[in-house]
DNA sequence: TATCCGAATTGGATCGTTCAAGACGGCGAG
DNA sequence: CTCGCCGTCTTGAACGATCCAATTCGGATA
């Protein structure tokens, strides 16, 4: 059974104190060429792998990012997430963090979990999905300093914290555009109800596109919560009183709702989602991208900013979404 | 600004030792219930944390279990590992263990993350999704004895470590005589290459429960790489030349691909998928549920049993699944 | 040759916890 | 009465890394 390596090991090894290994690792340029060349192979030469938890101890830093994984709802948009998650655990490790995964039912207990992770486990940031207005879950980590990114922009108040985010209103003006260029006029809109950020943001990009091309967008939308048999249940109320042409969704459940509703109108009703999931690829469904895998990069970009203590990277970052071109629209 | 609270501060508030601060936590039968009762007091008062790193140092272990978070492929069947992954959060929660992602391009790849992790981050166990014949992750793993637990039988050797799966093959039998019920005879499969375990076990069900039936499944049957695209094609194979009135497919995709390929036939041909997909859920198809949360819960509970020293444990657990009708069977 | 300087290296202390061994008082057995 | 044991608690050392202060060393300068 072969001896635990550790920096003594090495040390011993390359006929170097422990504390000229430690230089090697950690500021290899206060090293002579020749020591630094001889402590290297004996690194590889004996595998050696510095042990995170001591080095935990002594620095504070664990090197680990904590991110929640949640329920999937519907399940259409989970793989929003799922995706970003993706993203950013190859992005994290390439910066040498790893992702800790978290999982919490409500507000008060996601907090309490904050402080179980930090308290045990000394974690270096957070990376929280989706922020409503006044949440609780940033005011306390504010409060305690501890660094974190939003995927989402704080709407309340856009200087608060580091944010990456994806211009929905860019995204959903595009998609209007594409159908007014199509000669749509009478586009409407399914959104979810005033007051969440996101919801509102994509609803004003479809409005203001409209007012810039000479549209009146009255009566032509409707909000609710979000779900398949509502998009459904709400393009048949618009198709009844207002005759649309082309209807634009808050998200690729409203629009697949959308779609059953739709069926057999002649000429056909175009339909575009908004997040391009997979099953939105699956059913040929017309929908706004967003770049998930650029985001969860840029929020590593930004945590490793914070982390290593150099402030003068940005702190908000707002990517543009692209639109996926199918047969619906 | 408050001083950090070890369990030193600890020990000092209520008037003992740091060991005996340490015996509360891991081994409270031998503390004399009247001073357990002061230092538990202590405890909550200072709001006291075991400092895992520190802990780790000494035990050896860092309750950390390690899950592979993979690229989503077509996207529809990636939602299965998330919706696995969230269960296994949750589960590993509950039993005092923390899930860190981790990804990899090949094998090669994944094995050298293994030493990694390990090597680093001293992780406790890896849990498997998918795994082949031969396997070189796990082969890797068990040479180490390294504990791990795979979602998915290891198809040579059912004995060579822990396992959880869901019996695929009593899920296409159900699905199977659900059709036959129905009145269909004419029940065609469309599944995987030979030599993929989890294929020919899927493949299997069908079969038996035919001639279990009376029923002689020559020819209608076929064999592709897994696609909503290829789903269609074989599909419209079929309708062309054995005129089945019933398709079973080893997957969502294949079967989404399957009702493009049915439209328009009178009297519509049945459909019927495999993983219950939230695509599935979205166009009302009929397939068959694999319980993964329950799964999930299965993997921690076998991890724990090792990992605990439990050997008493059964090491393999094999789950039923579930036929979630709607509206194309 | 002696002195000094700074770069390179060394040894000791430290992080917070658990392990190993020992101290202490009380109790029953010889 | 003494011994040993048991239950309970305490003390010192160790895990493997980094930080800090002290020391060595080679070379340049006086």
């Amino acid at each position: 059974m072969p001896e635990k390596v550790t920096i003594a090991t090495v040390a011993r090894h390359a006929r170097v104190s422990r504390q000229t290994v430690s230089n090697v690792l950690n500021a290899p340029h206060i090293v002579r060429q020749e020591t630094r060349q001889r402590v290297e192979d004996a690194i590889s030469a004996l595998g050696y792998r510095a042990n995170q938890a001591a080095r935990q101890m002594r620095t504070g830093r664990s090197r680990l990012i904590a991110a929640r994984i949640e329920p999937t709802r519907d399940g259409i948009n989970g793989s929003v997430l799922d995706r970003f998650l993706h993203g950013l655990t190859e992005t994290a490790d390439a910066a040498g963090y790893r992702v800790l995964l978290y999982t919490a039912t409500d507000d008060e207990r996601e907090v309490a979990t904050y402080d179980d992770l930090l308290g045990t486990y000394e974690l270096d940031a957070f990376v929280l999905v989706g922020t409503k207005y006044g949440d609780p879950r940033t005011a306390w980590l504010a409060d305690r300093d501890v660094p974190f990114v939003t995927f989402g922009r704080p709407w309340d108040a856009l200087d608060a914290h580091p944010w990456v985010d994806v211009d929905g209103a860019a995204g959903t003006a595009a998609a209007t555009r594409h159908l007014l260029d199509a000669g749509h006029r009478r586009i409407a809109f399914i959104g979810w109800p005033l007051g969440s950020g996101v919801g509102d943001d994509r609803r004003a990009g479809w409005h203001d596109a409209l007012r810039a091309a000479g549209v009146d967008p009255t009566g032509l939308h409707r909000e609710t919560e979000d779900g398949i048999a509502e998009g459904e249940r709400l393009t048949r109320d618009l198709l009844a009183a207002e005759t649309p042409t082309a209807v634009l969704c808050a998200s690729d459940s409203l629009a697949l709702g959308a779609l059953q509703a739709i069926r057999g109108t002649d000429p056909p009703v175009s339909v575009i989602g908004f997040d391009d999931t997979p099953v939105a690829a699956a059913v040929g469904l017309t929908s706004v991208s967003q770049p998930l895998g650029e985001a969860a990069a840029r929020c590593v970009d930004l945590l490793t900013g914070v982390l290593d203590g150099n402030h003068e990277t940005p702190t908000h970052v707002l990517l543009q979404p692209s639109l996926a071109l199918r047969h619906t629209a």
